[in-house]
DNA sequence: ATCGTTACTTCAAATTTTGAAGTGACTGGA
DNA sequence: TCCAGTCACTTCAAAATTTGAAGTAACGAT
């Protein structure tokens, strides 16, 4: 199996990876919630090659993640910003600013602080229920799969 | 710059990305956290070739995401468990869940509910602030980098 | 007229992934 | 004892993707 052939899984979270399950694409992502916008400035914050630069983009953008639109006739130039789908992918990248802040410590501090506008404090967010409000990790919850999504996982289970 | 490149990274994100940014590593989470431990089982339900899982194994065994162990002897088997370390990615992996959950839907409901088991019911964990506990979505935080990140950052801007 | 900026595209070489097949150490059954 | 089957991989060539350098096109400024 091929790796765009996780599009057509009934899992979602299979379908997920598919569209911004590899490095770049998500590096892209943690530039765009700093702020970046333009071609040049996300070749050079990401480091990626203008390619698949490129190439990621389209991608995304076909997506409905980014839009493209124009910031100035005479020249044309455009920007990408993130659409609400895109913008709903934010406890993704913050997962893994947090593995990080805690796993892979240097000296120095975090490296990127988050201030909550809310109560002006900086936070660290972490996942919580939905229903009691109460903070989760691994082991706090019982994963059930639907009935689809339990045979797709045993697919090739029995010859 | 090459994907490797970015272990070198002052930002958190782009170390733990290059880690665990692929596609085939989440994939492989994704089913550590609904409880596969054996390889073959993992090369079904990830589907991703025996040779790329073993690769992947061998990478998150070094970065101490999983740990390998033997479960029986003669014949010598053994099975992969994830570590502290690795059960603390499940933030990461509940978040892409919840993005197709919202974004990806079909008919049919979510392929995986999560029952929390600390108050008993289906849950969607979601991101909130560590210190107020309210629920935060991408707009609810600014973000400041270090400077050593914001140098890092701008690197190559100027000629 | 030339330089610099922005947003890309092109291309060949290097690297990675895929898919099929094979290996070795066993176990359990006829 | 022979044979089929399970499990955890490894090997290898072909296909696909990524990298890195260079080029292009449309302007505006000097």
């Amino acid at each position: 199996m091929s790796r765009s052939d996780l599009a057509r899984k009934v899992c979602g979270v299979s379908r997920t990876i598919e569209i911004v399950g590899d490095a770049w694409t998500l590096m892209i992502l943690r530039d765009m919630f700093l702020g970046a916008r333009r071609f040049d400035d996300l070749q050079r914050q990401t480091g990626c090659s203008p390619h698949l630069l490129s190439q990621r983009l389209k991608r995304l953008e076909a997506e409905k993640i980014v839009k493209r639109r124009a910031y100035s006739e005479r020249p044309l130039r455009h920007e990408y910003r993130l659409t609400e789908r895109g913008r709903d992918l934010w406890p993704v990248v913050v997962a893994l600013k947090s593995w990080g802040d805690r796993w892979l410590t240097r000296p120095g501090g975090a490296p990127i602080e988050l201030t909550h506008r809310g109560c002006g404090r900086v936070t660290q967010p972490r996942m919580c229920c939905s229903e009691c409000g109460d903070p989760m990790d691994a082991r706090a919850s019982v994963p059930s799969l639907s009935p689809a999504m339990a045979r797709e996982r045993d697919a090739a289970g029995h010859k």
